[in-house]
RNA sequence: GCGGUUGUGGCGAAGUGGUUAACGCACCGGAUUGUGAUUCCGGCAUUCGUGGGUUCAAUUCCCAUCAGUCGCCCCA
């Protein structure tokens, strides 16, 4: 059989990053106050298509819709926050004692794409929502905690971009700009600028067919276009991000392929070396009209979502990555009659109740070949049992590291261990 | 969805239209009686992603397909 495409198995050896990366999040979240949250894999397709917006492309082409049952159409989800929003409003959240209600979520997306380093079916993200605060301060406060992950993984090559996509006033009066500024050059334009025109107009900005087009450096800017209480929101964010010595970059063509996003929208990219075409850590930004789009009281939202692949891309590229530890701290070498057996099992048992990480020979090896084992296991000790042992009622017990190998009675074999190992602690 | 490129044992990687498909790592066995990571010796692909086709003969040529990868679109 063989693995679905854009999807992978993550084997002993590389699992260990995942939690390291996993743990390192809930951390993270923990300092900022976030809660972690976990809904459906599977949601109504209904939610994405209202969330996400009929328009993008994720709904239109690359949702991983489930056969229908019944009357029901289920999606599986191709992004975490439409599902938060939805769990907000059916457990009436808004309602919470703690406000704004702060989430985080962690796991598995998908998307049918075709598939390309960094890129995925079944991708996994980490995301942050903050539900019913409209501060500039919090729009500072998901994006510090965005940047703060990073760093605090050691990644250094970062680049904070950042835009204001205004309110929904400020957005339609610059998407009429857009088009009366490209209609009459349109002829002039690529095929994906002509559809992009009629879809995305603010697109056609970041065209890279088109950059030299003589139009492009007179095309017009949200940023002219922001009304006064969206211009003063986005100065106030840049505020914040100063008082916290955030830097970032403000680049008015940023826009996000999602439906809901205005006002605030940011992403995270890495400047390594050897990353391809893609560079996107995180994208993120604020959504006010979304809660009231699945059905709850008009409340204001921020968050963003981290790509966990390309997290451990970046991490790798800048060669970052701790060591995997996964040495076992003893491995019995036991050979002999069922006297040495049975004495191995017992040890092993109560070795491991004492807190020790053991193991053993279950493959019938000889002594040569159990060493070999153990020291494969990067074993910190190992005991040897043999029949000359067992019967005097002691275990030879050997240091891999140095070669020294110390008599010790059974009964103080597990203790012994135990405290070798807090001396070196 | 579109275009380019690659596909040889667990991994890395050579190779040719025709008797036994290099090599390295890993793995397994051995180098006197119960001791690993070093060294030495030996073993380890009826098979070259899969399915067709051309040919007396294909892993090497052609086609399709699947998968990886790069770029576009889009996104995390």
């Amino acid at each position: 059989m063989k693995l679905p495409r854009g999807t992978f198995d993550v084997l002993p050896g590389t699992v260990e990053r995942w939690q390291y990366i996993e743990n390192q999040l809930r951390e993270i979240s923990k300092r900022y106050n976030y809660k972690e949250i976990r809904t459906p894999i599977f949601e109504e397709t209904e939610l994405f298509k209202r969330g996400v917006g009929e328009t993008t492309d994720i709904v239109q082409k690359e949702m991983f819709m489930l056969e229908k049952r019944g009357k029901e159409q289920f999606t599986l989800r191709p992004e975490g926050t439409a599902a938060v929003v939805r769990s907000f409003v059916t457990n009436k959240l808004y309602g919470a004692a703690n406000q704004p209600v702060k989430l985080f979520y962690i796991g598995p997306m998908f998307r049918y794409e075709r598939p390309q380093a960094g890129r995925f079916r079944q991708l996994h993200q980490y995301g942050v929502e903050a539900l019913g605060s409209e501060e500039p301060a919090i729009d500072a406060e998901v994006i510090s905690l965005a940047m703060s992950i990073y760093r605090s993984f050691g990644l250094k090559k970062l680049k904070l971009v950042i835009n204001s996509l205004g309110d929904s006033e400020s957005r339609a009066a610059h998407r009429e700009a857009l088009v009366n500024h490209f209609k009459p050059v349109a002829h002039e334009l690529c095929q994906d600028c002509q559809n992009r025109l009629e879809a995305n107009p603010l697109r056609v900005l970041d065209c890279k067919v088109d950059r030299n087009h003589p139009s492009m450096a007179t095309a017009p800017s949200i940023l002219d276009f922001l009304n006064p209480a969206s211009k003063d929101y986005f100065d106030q964010v840049l505020l914040h991000l100063d008082a916290l010595g955030i830097e970032y970059v403000i680049d008015p063509t940023l826009v996000r392929g999602l439906d809901y996003y205005n006002h605030t929208s940011f992403e995270i990219m890495s400047e390594a070396e050897g990353f391809g075409a893609i560079t996107t850590l995180c994208g993120g930004g604020r959504y006010n009209g979304l809660v009231e789009q699945i059905g709850g009281p008009a409340t204001p939202g921020i968050g963003f979502g981290i790509g966990i692949e390309r997290l451990l891309m970046a991490l790798e590229n800048e060669g970052v990555l701790p060591e995997i530890d996964d040495a076992i701290d003893v491995f019995i070498v036991a050979q002999g009659n069922e006297e040495v057996e049975k004495t191995a099992t017992r040890l092993l048992q109560l070795m491991r109740l004492e807190g020790l990480a053991a193991d053993r020979d279950y493959l019938g090896r000889k002594f040569k070949g159990q060493f070999k084992a153990a020291d494969r296991m990067k074993a910190r000790f190992t005991v040897i049992l043999g029949d000359e042992e067992v019967e005097r009622g002691a275990a030879a017990l050997k240091d891999m590291s140095t070669g020294e190998q110390i008599d010790v009675p059974l009964s103080a074999v597990a203790d012994t261990i135990v405290a070798k190992l807090k001396e070196e602690a």
